[in-house]
DNA sequence: GCCGTTTTCGGCCCGACTGTTTTCAGTCG
């Protein structure tokens, strides 16, 4: 059973415990259980497979872990059952109502008998809900709202659409009288790969119309809330964005606070705790005297807690804060230290660019080379290279960089992976390439054993350099295909083969925990864009935010080398 | 339910906003 299907028992358990008003930290228990166990990589069934301690993991205890086993044993929990016999089956989905917690669902379920959306709908609606203990006409309102959002399926957004939405308000902010500094933080700033809402924080003058001007923005579709320092709207788009006003005394730890994540903050504020100091969004306080010990800066912050500065992106509480306190925290890889991208495409398959037009676009960005690599026959729809195109290709590159200086397209091809594991090229011509990429576009739905084979087999030939986008999701979009990652990465090592997170926003594949993994089983990693157009060559900066969530270096990432090093490390001629 | 170089028991992050309230509970992040 896969990671994510047996974190959300624990997530399920979470829900109905809480609407049942049961202990909170218990509760808490299990909603950090299935938040940790959806992000691990290794697989929690091979580990209870092969006997592996599941209280290794933290926050796991003995509780959870036995029903970790129940689960991947016999596929059930006995105690999910019981607490779905105690609560109606459709009334944990309420909790997704905007505004509406487990005691108001309760309420509403003792007394009325709620227990499902329509339902709700139809009493918000009658107006019968008002009469209830704590809430009003204005309530009913804003549930109605909230059950309309449920039903538009309004979720998460990708990064760049989050990042765009930003800038765009940051933009038209900047220029609001009495604004000083204006600053993105969430998961935004943590460079997560979907953003669930923005957070931009302001520093202003004291009567600057920051708020109002806020509130009525363009975009706006609905006012959440509209305060002093706290301000929420929803966007037409469904973004829901806060704008929060902070003192200059203690913009850092509020920046802090609101970049997180919730599971680094917990762990910081208990940090604090130990120390005889308080956390929170105003600053470090001493317990003892109530004086404010640090607050301006982000960095005093940390520093106050005894730590140096940790990157956003690694605040997820996995591990961030024991590798600062120990010093061991990496020196994150940055977009200033590619060198090239091994992964574009051009006319000749399907890209919008010649190959000249993608070199020119390489140079302007700094590189020292990107590698052309179209797709090859198998993938008809986007008018896939076979051997005879291939190389009439490979002769126009050589003409491309006999006009080219302190620049080199280097000769590649995307190779399908075919159902069996063979490549969709020969040999002969794989062999005449610089960069040879293989990746799966065909029969995603193959059973995970078939598929982990059909890949390790393609790996084996001596010929690949890069398995590309190594699981094939896409984000918001299309699950994984079922692969046994572990084993891939295994192979991948074994052969020489460099795993590649494809820095597309759409992509971001590897995910950041699995390259993180890759890594530290010893693989070399390489960050490139899939461009299938020049300006797409600047979606490199995605991939360098998943590269640092997964705590890699520039040394780690074969593609910031110079050429020489590059050929020689990605094993060419092997 | 988890966790522990002060603890195997007794803690467990902290504050803003809303709507309903004359002092606060519920929800959210």
């Amino acid at each position: 059973m896969e990671n994510k299907q047996i974190a959300d028992f624990f997530v399920r358990i979470a829900d109905l415990l809480e609407i049942q008003g049961e202990n909170p930290f218990r509760i808490r228990s299990y909603r950090n259980a299935g938040r940790i166990l959806a992000d691990m990589p290794d697989s929690l069934d091979e580990m209870v497979r092969s006997g592996r301690n599941l209280q290794d993991i933290s926050g796991i205890g003995s509780g959870i872990s036995k029903k970790i086993v129940e689960i991947v044993e016999t596929g059930r929990l006995k105690f999910l059952d019981e607490q779905m016999a105690k609560v109606p089956s459709r009334l944990p989905q309420l909790l997704r109502v905007e505004g509406l917690g487990p005691k108001k669902i309760k309420l509403f379920y003792d007394k009325l008998g709620i227990d499902s959306l329509d339902k709700l709908e139809r009493a918000a609606k009658a107006g019968e809900l008002r009469d209830l203990d704590g809430m009003g006409a204005k309530s009913e309102e804003k549930i109605l709202k909230g059950i309309q959002n449920v039903r538009r399926g309004l979720g998460r957004f990708k990064l760049d659409v989050g990042l765009s939405y930003a800038q765009a308000l940051v933009e038209y902010l900047k220029n609001v009288k009495g604004v000083k500094r204006l600053e993105t933080s969430g998961s935004a700033r943590r460079r997560r790969e979907t953003v669930g809402d923005l957070d931009i924080l302001a520093i202003c003058d004291k009567n600057s119309p920051i708020m109002g001007k806020f509130t009525s923005y363009e975009g706006v579709e609905e006012v959440i809330a509209s305060g002093e320092t706290k301000s929420s709207v929803r966007l037409t788009c469904g973004l829901q964005v806060d704008v929060r006003v902070l003192e200059r005394g203690s913009f850092g730890s509020g920046l802090q606070y609101f970049t997180g994540s919730k599971a680094h903050n917990i762990a910081l504020r208990s940090r604090a705790n130990e120390r005889g100091l308080k956390l929170s969004e105003y600053g470090v306080f001493e317990i003892s005297t109530g004086k404010k010990v640090a607050g301006r800066e982000e960095k005093d912050v940390y520093k106050a807690l005894g730590l140096p500065l940790i990157p956003p992106e690694l605040r997820e509480d996995r591990g961030e804060i024991e590798a600062a306190e120990k010093g061991t925290l990496p020196k994150l890889i940055e977009l200033s230290d590619m060198r090239g991208d091994l992964h574009t495409h051009t006319r000749a398959s399907d890209g919008k660019n010649t190959i000249g037009e993608m070199a020119e676009a390489g140079k302007k960005l700094g590189y020292e080379y990107i590698a052309i690599t179209d797709h090859s026959k198998a993938v008809r729809i986007a008018n896939g290279l076979d051997e005879e195109r291939l190389a009439k290709q490979l002769r126009e590159i050589d003409k491309v960089n006999s006009s080219l200086s302190g620049f080199r397209v280097l000769k590649g091809v995307e190779v399908d992976i075919l159902a069996d594991g063979s490549l969709d090229l020969s040999d002969e011509i794989l062999k005449e390439c610089e960069v040879v990429i293989a990746a799966v576009h065909s029969r995603f739905g193959m059973e995970e054993k078939e598929m982990t084979e059909r890949i390790i087999c393609a790996l084996e030939n001596p010929n690949v350099n890069v398995l590309a986008h190594p699981t094939g999701r896409l984000i918001l979009a299309r699950e994984p295909y079922k692969v046994g990652l572990k084993e891939v990465i295994r192979a991948a090592v074994d052969n020489n083969v460099c795993l590649e997170i494809n820095a597309h926003p759409d992509r971001l594949d590897l995910r950041d925990v699995d390259a993180q993994m890759a890594k530290e089983m010893g693989a070399k990693i390489s960050i490139s864009t899939d461009a299938h157009s020049k300006v797409h060559l600047d979606l490199m900066k995605y991939g360098i935010f998943t590269a640092g969530r997964a705590w890699l270096e520039a040394k780690h990432v074969v593609n910031t080398l110079a050429l020489s090093g590059l050929l020689k490390s990605i094993g060419n001629g092997k």
